[in-house]
DNA sequence: CGGAATCCCCTAGGATACTG
DNA sequence: CAGTATCCTAGGGGATTCCG
């Protein structure tokens, strides 16, 4: 999550950090983000519908408005989300994911039935820790 | 990737600041570290043998002795990595996938493939910016 | 209402040096 | 060889305030 400066000026460039043909790093470093996981995840259970602003802050507990918003600039910059904005006074915008970000969804799906099946058993390791001498 | 220090205090405890219910959180907060996924696919691909420390770090370009160790003794304490020490004078250390560590590996391999396939669209949706309005 | 700007803290993670 | 310990900084992300 430390090479996000790498983004404007495009990983292509010659100048690169790190292996340029590890796409995974990248969307780890997007994903990864505190918020864009759960915010994929809630446009994705309100698709094909689009989602307000403020709803989407009342379907994510604990999010900032500072960090939602970030965070779906982010996405709308790399073409998973789509805003639309309706121009009244207060404006109304809203938000909806691409067919890119629901193909994303579907990969991630994955990622977390992984981590509803094994995430007990990680927890479990680390609570082991500190008692395997005994049990030697 | 803020939240790290909830895993001393384990995070079924009553304080928790999300929701304990999510564990993909939990996962990304793992997996989402710069090396973790590198390493894990480093040592899939040499599965089902062991890697010594030394030739872990010398597959993975980039990577510093101290990360790589922190990396690993992260994955090891959540039960994805074995460790095997022989106490020879130098120590030889050996590291390997476990059974839990190998389903995860299958888990981002989705996710690999998913990068592979589609990052290219991100870039380019990234780089689209600026010019929309040109466009008309 | 949505969001941009500012302030500030905290942690990931790099460099370097030391140990067994 | 395989770490551990220390120092340091860049950036994520929370709180708060201001704008159209």
């Amino acid at each position: 999550m430390t090479t996000r400066g790498a983004r404007a000026a495009g990983h292509g460039a010659r100048g690169d950090l790190f292996d340029p043909h590890c796409p995974t790093r990248q969307l780890l470093d997007r994903i990864g983000t505190k918020w864009t996981s759960m915010a994929v995840k809630t446009l994705a259970d309100a698709a094909p519908d689009e989602v307000r602003f403020a709803e989407l802050r009342r379907r994510m507990p604990g999010v900032s408005q500072k960090m939602l918003s970030v965070t779906l600039r982010s996405l709308t910059r790399d073409g998973l989300v789509s805003r639309r904005v309706e121009p009244t006074v207060p404006p109304r915008v809203f938000y909806r994911l691409t067919g890119l970000g629901l193909s994303l969804e579907a990969a991630l799906a994955g990622l977390r039935t992984w981590a509803e099946e094994h995430m007990a058993e990680i927890d479990r390791a680390n609570e082991a820790i500190g008692q395997e001498v005994d049990e030697g």
